[in-house]
DNA sequence: CGTATCGCTACAGTAAATGTAGCATTGAGA
DNA sequence: TCTCAATGCTACATTTACTGTAGCGATACG
C-alpha cells in the first residue's frame, strides 16, 4: 500500500472515493483522534496539557494526529497551544449529541 | 466470545474512568467501527456483504469489532445477517450530521 | 550562566491490523 | 445422497500502527 501524494486529502484513506463522509471516517476513526478533539473543546491546550488530558498518550502519535489534524484544518497552533479551528469547532457541534447518547448508552448496557 | 462482565464496557479504554463519552470515543475510534456503523445504515449485510462494502477488510478485524459492536449493544446479529439495534441506529442518527458536515469540509479543502 | 518550558523527534519494543487461506455449518439443487 | 455455494467465523505469518522513554533545539526568565 504505496502512499502517493493523493489531490483529494493527504493520507487519508477514502479520500479518493469522492465520498467525503469516507475520509471523514477514516480520519476520525483513528486512535486519539475524536479524543483530542473532545479535549480541546473548552480551549486551547500547550502539548503537554493535551498529552495529560489524553491520558499521557505517547506525544509521537499524539503529534501525528495533530499533524492531520492540522492539515484537515480543524486545529491550528496558536500562541496558547492547540486549539480547535471554526471548523474543528463545527465538527465538535456534530458529535456533542454523541455525549448525551454516551450517558443513555451506559445506563442501558449495565456498568 | 465469552460475555464477561465486569463493572464497564470489557476492553474499552477510559471505561472505568466512569466518563460514559471516554468509552464511547475510544470504541468509534477503532479501525472500521465508524464505518461498519456506517455501511450498516440502510439495513443488515451479511459479513461478506459488509466486508465488500468495507473496501474488503481484513475479516479478522471486521469480526473483532462486529463483536465489539455486539457486546455494545449497536449491533446483532439475525436471519437477515448484521444489523443495527435500535440503539445503534440511535447512535447512527446522532452522526448523520457529520454527513453534512464532511460535504462542506470537502469543500474548505484543507492544506 | 542555569533552569524550565515549549513543540517536536528518535527509536526499540509491543500491540493492532492486514492478507490469505480455510474450517464447520446450512440449505438448495441435481 | 452427493456436490456446490454461501454463511459466520478463525488461524497465522506479515506488515503497519502505536507505545514508552528519552532527549533534541528553541525560547524565555532569573
Amino acid at each position: 500500500m504505496a502512499k502517493q501524494a493523493p489531490a483529494a486529502k493527504p493520507g487519508i484513506r477514502g479520500s479518493r472515493t469522492g465520498r467525503p463522509i469516507m475520509a471523514l471516517l477514516d480520519l476520525l476513526g483513528r486512535r486519539w483522534t475524536l479524543r483530542i478533539i473532545w479535549e480541546l473543546r473548552e480551549g486551547p491546550l500547550t502539548s503537554r496539557a493535551l498529552r495529560s488530558a489524553c491520558d499521557e498518550a505517547s506525544p509521537t502519535i499524539l503529534q501525528t494526529r495533530l499533524t492531520e489534524l492540522r492539515e484537515a484544518g480543524f486545529v491550528e497552533l496558536t500562541d496558547d497551544g492547540y486549539g480547535l479551528t471554526a471548523l474543528g469547532r463545527e465538527l465538535f457541534a456534530t458529535f456533542t449529541p454523541l455525549n448525551r447518547f454516551a450517558e443513555r448508552w451506559s445506563k442501558h448496557a449495565g456498568s
